[in-house]
RNA sequence: GCGGGUGUAGCUCAGUUGGUUAGAGUAUCGGCCUGUCACGCCGAGGGUCGCGGGUUCGAGUCCCGUCACUCGCGCCA
């Protein structure tokens, strides 16, 4: 026999009744009851009840055992009477008499139980990641994670795509993050990069002439972390050759709906080959944001030319001095109590908004100071505009349009959740296209790129030569989900002389260019194909389909919000040897910064 | 860097208007128990109320500061 198992402990059922097995796992659940003693005992796999009883010598070693130690039974599989028959358990026809026990590792007291799983700090579960993942729900997630890898994988791979590595130790991408460094040893004051994205590196082999390539990539960029983000993370990384926009959309889409549906339990998800495309302008008028929850109906409108003239003093300053007005509805509000309005002002201000103005309307009654002093007449013509009825409330965020569009996109996901309007059991996806190429940095007081600077700008050199740079789109791409932003992509700019004309724009000069991104600009000199890609967070659409909050959730062992690995101890200091080796010296900041210094 | 939330036993939490020796569940330890599956019953140990300062006759509770964790803003595709 094995010598630790002949079966998993979910293996065994009635028809193993009369067998001798041996089975190795955790001390899941101890049941004392003197004479006789029930041990759930727990594998990867599942649970079988282990029983013990005056005849076995496992009784007296099992009673002093703690929970999550790990045990070796040698035993009988015995049918459980139909009354001790256990339903809710996949093994609960059967149950293991012990023979005998071999104690592999015996736990001391937990610092966090693994049985039941209300909630903990997370400081705790992640110093004893370890185990914290033995939980179900825990160990469900990183076996989800790993299922949901393997089809994205295989689906690539069936559409011709073919998996690549890139350096992890590499040189600073031109992306907009800080960059890890990693010291060199024997280029003592030179460092390595790690990747933001293999973006340069998948661009290199389209160059090389592979056509069609994909890696579940590591990332990495030295940001501030979020829920949604964290230091390190993994992208389902790929590029193609010779296509346009469109073709790299129907590329993604059978992926990401196929294992959206493959893995979401039922819930509905947007067909492939029906993404809806918005384009920037129009998702930050009608979402005001530029990753749009579209489980929300509400929808944002821009009633700024109502206010040029209005009773409303505050609107009409506000647009005359070039502001805009914007508008959410809140569909069927009349029973609700002016409370309700309030908080929502005192949500947003909370925020950091100026104020979420309102008005409200019971039964064709307007109320409320905005509806008083701009007039019911005029109101009542608004609310035909914008297709409203006698019981609908609506919200205004009013200021300078990027800031109105913040308001205005943040309230709307606010009162939707509020009313409860979030459609429930869906993934609804969108792409977001005709992102700008250049906008006004107003810190800078100059035209810089908006994104990405090696995206193909809509209209090449023409568009460059011809148009007002503010106008120019790129062929610059996001992918969303549930308000997520799972991706973005582009099609490249192969030409290194639209590269050059859209670097002078930004005010870059060919000298720039050619010193920065030599490695490329030689390779499109040298023969490079049209080509375009894109980056899913593998991450967060693991985190979707498992329906958490925090991609922590889907990873084994994350960082906490400050970056710190608790479980290992990183980051920690290196010992003076390193440090020698690396030429390196630690230089000490006062904890005090004195004033005006940075 | 900034703003919100949280911090009481190993863990999850309660703690009233500022008032006796800070409680419960769970875990741990000891005792009892032959059919449980969140087993049950009896008992015990376990506290710098995050930390520091202040107000007060008296602070877990009020005030100020600070630290940790977390959510968000900035930042970041």
């Amino acid at each position: 026999m094995h010598a630790y198992r002949s079966h998993t402990c979910a293996q065994l059922s009635a028809e193993n009744v009369g067998e001798t097995v041996r089975l190795s796992g955790w001390v899941h659940r101890k049941r004392d009851h003197g004479g006789v003693l029930f041990v759930d005992l727990r594998d990867h796999y599942g649970i079988t009840q282990i029983v013990a009883d005056e005849d076995s010598p496992a009784l007296e070693v099992f009673e002093r055992l703690r929970a999550e130690s790990v045990v070796t039974i040698d035993g009988d599989v015995k049918a459980r009477t139909p009354e001790t028959v256990n339903a809710n358990l996949p093994t609960g026809e059967i149950e293991v008499f012990a023979r005998s026990i071999t104690v592999q590792s015996a736990a001391e007291e937990l610092p966090l139980p693994v049985f039941e799983e209300p909630e903990y700090p997370e400081e705790i579960r992640l110093k004893y990641r370890f185990l914290d993942l033995r939980r179900e729900t825990m160990h469900r997630n990183i076996m989800l994670r790993s299922q949901v890898i393997t089809s994205l994988r295989r689906r690539m791979t069936d559409q011709g795509f073919t998996e690549f590595q890139t350096p992890i130790l590499t040189a600073s991408s031109p992306e907009g993050a800080r960059d890890f460094l990693v010291p060199s040893r024997m280029h003592p004051g030179n460092f390595y990069a790690l990747p933001q994205a293999p973006q340069m590196f998948k661009q290199m082999l389209m160059v090389s002439g592979f056509d069609k390539y994909f890696q579940i990539a590591p990332c990495f960029r030295d940001e501030d972390l979020r829920a949604d983000r964290s230091l390190e993370f993994y992208q389902l990384d790929f590029e193609m050759s010779f296509v346009t926009q469109e073709d790299v959309f129907q590329a993604l889409e059978p992926v990401l709906a196929g294992t959206f549906e493959e893995f979401s339990g039922g819930k509905s998800v947007t067909p492939s080959g029906s993404f809806p495309r918005i384009p920037y302008a129009e998702a930050m008028l009608k979402y005001g944001t530029d990753k749009p929850d579209l489980r929300n109906p509400l929808i944002i409108s821009d009633v700024t030319g109502h206010f040029a003239q209005s009773g409303f003093g505050l609107f009409e300053k506000i647009v005359g001095g070039g502001g805009v007005v914007r508008v959410i509805p809140a569909p069927k509000t009349n029973e609700k109590s002016r409370k309700f309005f309030d908080d929502m002002n005192n949500w947003a201000r909370s925020e950091g908004f100026a104020g979420l103005g309102y008005v409200t309307r019971k039964g064709g009654e307007f109320g409320g100071p905005i509806a008083k002093n701009h007039g019911p007449e005029r109101m009542e013509e608004l609310y035909n505009e914008l297709g409203l009825g006698p019981d609908d409330g609506l919200f205004f965020a009013a200021g300078k349009e990027r800031d109105a569009a913040k308001l205005a996109g943040a309230a709307r996901t606010q009162i939707a959740e509020q009313l409860e309007l979030i459609e429930p059991d869906c993934f609804k996806f969108c792409w977001i296209v005709d992102f700008p190429m250049f906008e006004y940095d107003e810190e800078l007081k100059k035209v810089d790129f908006s994104h990405n600077p090696f995206s193909m700008p809509q209209g090449e050199m023409e568009a460059l030569e011809t148009m007002d740079p503010l106008e120019i789109k790129a062929w610059q791409y996001d992918i969303v989900c549930n308000g997520y932003e799972l991706s973005s992509g582009a099609i490249r700019n192969h030409r290194p002389d639209i590269m050059y004309k859209a670097f002078e724009i930004a005010g870059y000069s060919q000298e720039d260019v050619d010193t920065n991104f030599s490695g490329m600009i030689e390779a499109f000199k040298l023969g490079a194909p049209p080509h375009g890609g894109s980056a899913p967070g593998i991450d967060r659409i693991v985190m979707l389909l498992a329906g958490e909050e925090a991609i922590r959730e889907v990873i084994a062992f994350p960082m906490n919000q400050k970056g710190e690995d608790l479980m290992m101890g990183a980051p920690s200091k290196a010992d003076l040897r390193q440090l020698r080796e690396l030429q390196l010296r630690v230089v000490e900041q006062p904890k005090n910064k004195p004033e005006g210094t940075a």
